[in-house]
DNA sequence: ACCTCATATTGAGGCAACCTCATCAATTGC
DNA sequence: GCAATTGATGAGGTTGCCTCAATATGAGGT
């Protein structure tokens, strides 16, 4: 139908399509290069989000987990699922209620996620490092705005 | 559940970490809302991004199609399948090459895409609309730092 | 004409990261 | 004391990709 160009920068029918076409293309890209550091260690992502939280806030149950990675109680279960495998966390009853289940990081996991945060800090410089400062405090200010 | 609050934007282990979970969570947002404008159509957000590649470069053979895509080109035999079975678009032979298959959007497809833009214009604004236009400049700025 | 190598698409099968719905045990409210 | 609720999980589905053949055609020698 059209034969054109878009190196114009013109706006077609809303700017806004290339705005978010622009964000899912570096979200993609984000993950990508973080999926690549976490080979080694064999987790993805998502793994080492809820080994994070768990590392932040300590032991807590399934549930607990879930609300804080906002996913489904039952996608919970298999990130805790993939982490014990790997030997990262532990299951453990919850003495107040039998039908809980406690998750905890053991030794090992922490000793894992000290060791990809060491690495990590050099690669999320790789990500946003090629931003000025200010960027940087603009786009968390602008990601906040989004956010609603 | 848990009185837990880290709505500081304290560093934790690197600012940078929250700031690509804000940039994932932005982003899953998004793709949440678009999928949910583009329900009444029954396609999904790559269906109406192949959708819009086509409207705009014109028929093409499926491998440019998954090189403008940024996906393998057996992904993009899926994505026209989809669009195909919609009565979006239709294959039809290439004469230069009979190893090579066109696609082309059809009348219906194109209806549907105009369709879907004007009500995406709205939509579109609802993402993005809450920033200032200087905000959307710097953003647009931004990301294409950070794309290489 | 024949043979080999590259290219275009597609079948088969896989994976991540989710989801919903149903089930079962344990707990809580009335 | 029993019904409703809650916590975890089994079963199975979805999206959007992927790789690795297989198949057909095209291009370039010899």
């Amino acid at each position: 139908m059209t034969r054109d160009r878009d190196t114009t920068g013109r706006p077609d029918a809303g700017g806004d399509e290339t705005l978010s076409e622009a964000f899912r293309s570096v979200a993609r890209q984000l993950r990508d290069t973080s999926q690549e550091t976490l080979a080694p260690w064999d987790i993805t992502p998502s793994h080492l989000r809820a080994l994070r939280v768990l590392m932040y806030h300590g032991v807590m149950r399934l549930s607990e987990l879930s609300d804080h990675l906002h996913i489904a109680a039952r996608s919970a279960t298999e990130v805790v699922d993939a982490l014990e495998t790997r030997g990262l966390v532990e299951r453990r009853a919850d003495p107040d209620d039998r039908r809980a289940t406690l998750v905890e990081v053991t030794e090992h996991g922490a000793s894992v996620f000290d060791a990809i945060r060491a690495l990590r800090g050099t690669e999320a410089e790789r990500a946003f490092g090629r931003l000025s400062e200010a960027d940087r405090v603009h786009l968390a200010r602008i990601l906040r705005k989004l956010r609603d």
